[in-house]
DNA sequence: TGAGATACATACTGGTTGGTATGTTTGATG
DNA sequence: CATCAAACATACCAACCAGTATGTATCTCA
């Protein structure tokens, strides 16, 4: 693939990925994002082999990488594991107050919308949940064995719901389409951080 | 309205909450809809003016209604609030279990999929999401009256973080398709609540 | 018993959808 | 320079969608 190529299908994943992401993945339309790109049908054909499979891609190749530089890479930083945790929170939250609040995490928006439907989907989904997952539990791990972490919590289980919670409240704020409450839940989700230390 | 009418839009309701809550709203099919109850369109178009009116009839009788019984009465019930909230929470859990759980929370898929598209959906749940989370806060608020709940936390916020973790849980869960993983996070949910306690 | 409203039923429409068939242009390679 | 595939472009299609126009039973009530 040469360049030009290669940036018509960068242009076009990226049309998609927006479009998804305002009106879900069955709402969104091709031809919008043909109008949007400038691109015409019969290159995104050349390209996607179906409307599925552009939506594959979007979570391969967009909302993936988006979510590498947005958590995964701040959670590396060294630091007390709650904090460096807060802080990668914080930054989420940031980031999502700039992007439009309404239009929600989008890979909540597709596990919500593919899920039941498309196994597809389902499986990119939770092979993303279950990194990010493992990313946490790493971290209160590592915060059981500095002493820093209180132990008597299953770091997988707390994991997991602290992955949960996290989603629920960007789900919460989008619904409300305010960043108060947004800043609300992140209150609870910071007061039930702390009750983790050792 | 005659018996025989009411009869015929109790099943329209019922058939398109079923569409609605597998396929979502935009994607849910009147002719499906239609196929499915054996009723003609000239029956639908005379109970309900649009599809938009529909969904919101949807929302008002059924959705509405379903959450009064699950969660609305069994916080009615008298005890430590804690318990309340734990045992209202576990009966959502066993009723969430028999209907299959991959197609998730019917007021959050709403909640994701349309309100940023449609602003009477958006005050519909939001209207449900601010009764559900000061039935939380009225307990809670109880609970420290009584000396049963940590004075020290924000009974508002709580709540709310509380419904988010909830929302949170089940939309996991519907994405792993695993009652485990449900049960996994209602361990952390679970915890969490106990932290409370005065 | 007759008039009018309620409760349907049937057939249709314009618009949009994802997808395709068939072309043309462009760029790499021998 | 010729060749061939990659990279598009245009025009079209069948299926489906929400919605409507128009007709007909049925039920109520004066």
């Amino acid at each position: 693939m040469n360049a030009d190529a290669d940036s018509t299908r960068q242009s076009l994943l990226k049309a998609a990925y927006e479009e998804i992401h305002r009106y879900g993945f069955q709402a969104a339309s091709l031809n919008a994002i043909l109008d949007r790109t400038g691109v015409t049908k019969g290159a995104l054909y050349h390209h996607f082999s179906s409307k599925l499979q552009l939506g594959y891609a979007v979570l391969d190749e967009h909302i993936a990488v988006e979510l590498e530089s947005l958590w995964f890479e701040p959670m590396q930083q060294p630091g007390h594991p709650i904090e460096v945790l807060m802080a990668a929170i914080k930054q989420l939250g940031d980031h999502y107050e700039c992007e439009e609040i309404t239009l929600g995490c989008p890979l909540n928006n597709l596990a919500q919308e593919m899920s039941a439907i498309d196994d597809g989907f389902r499986q990119r989904v939770d092979t993303l949940y279950q990194r990010w997952q493992s990313s946490i539990e790493s971290l209160l791990t590592r915060g059981q064995q500095q002493g820093s972490v209180n132990t008597s919590i299953d770091a997988a289980d707390t994991a997991f719901f602290i992955l949960a919670s996290l989603e629920g409240c960007m789900s919460m704020a989008k619904n409300a389409q305010s960043h108060d409450e947004l800043m609300r839940c992140g209150k609870g989700l910071m007061n039930y951080l702390n009750s983790l230390r050792a």
